[in-house]
DNA sequence: CTTGACTCCGTACTTAGGTACGGAGTTATA
DNA sequence: TATAACTCCGTACCTAAGTACGGAGTCAAG
């Protein structure tokens, strides 16, 4: 039977076309990110409606967003002046945190260099300490040969 | 009674001292990431150097490290020309990692502020479109009035 | 010697986002 | 009509890094 101008698919149709996995389908149906289907004879029925819609939620996981902030997203049905201010402010908060995410990051990025670096030991002599002395000691512990503890 | 020079403690004295919670150096031991400790009539003893092992543990994970690398760090008891490879691999590794998730977290950006701007709809005309439309549109629904759908 | 604070243990629970299982019913194809 | 493929459901399981619970034992101070 080929599928009529409504495009109906079941549950497994319309996840191999979203590219998730049935239980995913599933899983969001029960977190209300999908309403809840109309069946046949049991089998949940898909339109191309929800098959937009698990794309939409999938493209919004890959800009950062959560579940929980794709329905909110969702609730957007319609983008005009007037709910423009809403969305305003959910994608300012996340490129703020995105923003901060990469800050951070970049610190971690200067610590790890200076980490990696901390313990090079490259003079002839056999110097050994711990990664816990060059942690206490501001990752300089092998420098110099100067004091170092034990 | 006053600690002596060895500063035994309580889980609970160490726990406060790193800044964690006593079912977090229960749950470290557990993971292996601290020795089994002595034990006095039951109770876990701690010493200076259990301490300085939480700390590096705590700083590792703020440098992006998971418990698992902060294990194998661990392992690194010694550094040395001999150990310089094996520190330069697993700190490359997540530098990798890090540059990686910050390179994804712009392309993020960039759409964020895409998807931000997308439905501005400045215009005096009552144009409504949904969120979804937007998104198949390339975020580029309301610019123009040209055959939208529906 | 009693009271309150601390510690013991194993186990269950948490968040986020799913994935897997198992036994039953349905549907499509050969 | 038999068989494979698909779907149903609730529930359990997964990772990571802890957090919480509850009943029992122990320790220190008043």
């Amino acid at each position: 039977m080929e599928q009529d101008l409504q495009e109906q698919m079941t549950i497994g149709v319309l996840a191999k076309e979203a590219g998730v996995g049935v239980e995913t389908v599933r899983f969001y149906q029960r977190k209300g990110l999908l309403k809840t289907p109309e069946r046949t004879s049991g089998f949940r029925k898909y339109t191309q409606t929800d098959l937009r819609q698990i794309k939409f939620i999938k493209r919004v996981q890959e800009l950062g967003f959560t579940l929980n902030d794709a329905q909110s997203l969702l609730k957007i049905t319609f983008c005009s002046p007037k709910t423009q201010p809403l969305l305003e402010q959910v994608c300012n908060e996340k490129i703020e945190q995105i923003e901060k995410k990469i800050a951070d990051l970049n610190g971690m990025l200067d610590e790890l260099r200076q980490f990696y670096q901390s313990c090079a030991c490259e003079s002839s002599n056999n110097i050994q300490c711990s990664l816990l002395d060059c942690f206490e000691n501001e990752w300089e512990c092998c420098d110099n040969s100067n004091g170092r503890k034990k």
